[in-house]
DNA sequence: GTTTTATTATACCATTTTAGTAGATTATTT
DNA sequence: AAATAATCTACTAAAATGGTATAATAAAAC
């Protein structure tokens, strides 16, 4: 119904390290955003794996933002750790909709196509706002 | 992340019992939704509780609609089954904010601002579909 | 080139939420 | 009274989320 912890917890460590604004380590990170070290590297590897992080390992290693803070997006951080946002199940092409018997829904429902507004109209609002605009 | 099976079972006996236009048994609503009769007798207590529908005991007994399909909304139907929707957890004054850390976050956070305002954005989307428009 | 630092990969466990089930009880109609 | 159908309470199973542990790998410093 909501999105994750985990997702919130992603959303203070970009905000941390925006406001760093330099390279900065996963413990250092995870104090700061109050997450567990170890849950805190779970979610930096996500962000590097997506691109709007970048990782160094080694001494003087750590995390940067890949991009200035106005090019990412509320959208680019939630999506990264939990996927493309869909309101509905039913929409997700993974999962589908459930519905088989054609006198309860044939085709795409007429509820489906608001809960696909709902979605879009869900993800546009994310994808307006910057880390930037976060600090 | 989104709204649960649960919910969208609901909307499927909803939409039944607006298209019967009389009073069902549970067994025959369930049968039509494609879902268990022990979970749909389930979900219809919900309904009968928050009001949305009319319970009745005894032979000849089952379900209506307790208002026009008109007056009825999809907020109305999702809400009944998962409370009050929120778009993060950090909005939900049950759990609340988790972050104590003032050089984190001292009240409330940008983020949350725009998850309140997300959370708004679905809500008023819900209340503007009625059951009679997903007939 | 070895040591140190810090990320990466994989796999696992615990908790919470969601999904679904069961039995006994109560109310209503015939 | 008998039959039907909802209600209450409680329980179990499965899936998702939240969190941990270990070993491996890479880079820089000395």
């Amino acid at each position: 119904m909501h999105i994750t912890l985990e997702a919130d917890y992603g959303i203070r460590m970009m905000v941390y390290m925006a406001r760093a604004g330099k390279r900065v380590d996963a413990k250092t990170i995870s104090e700061n955003a109050e997450v567990t070290l170890r849950f805190a590297l779970k979610i930096l590897r996500k962000f590097a794996a997506s691109g709007i992080v970048k990782s160094f390992k080694g001494m003087q290693g750590g995390y940067e933002l890949a991009k200035p803070a106005e090019e990412i997006t509320l959208k680019d951080i939630v999506e990264t750790v939990e996927g493309t946002y869909y309101f509905s199940r039913c929409l997700n092409p993974e999962s589908g909709c459930n519905r088989t018997n054609p006198d309860v829904c044939h085709g795409p429902c007429k509820a489906q196509a608001v809960f696909d507004d709902i979605s879009e109209l869900v993800r546009s609002r994310l994808e307006q706002v910057t880390l930037a605009q976060l600090l």
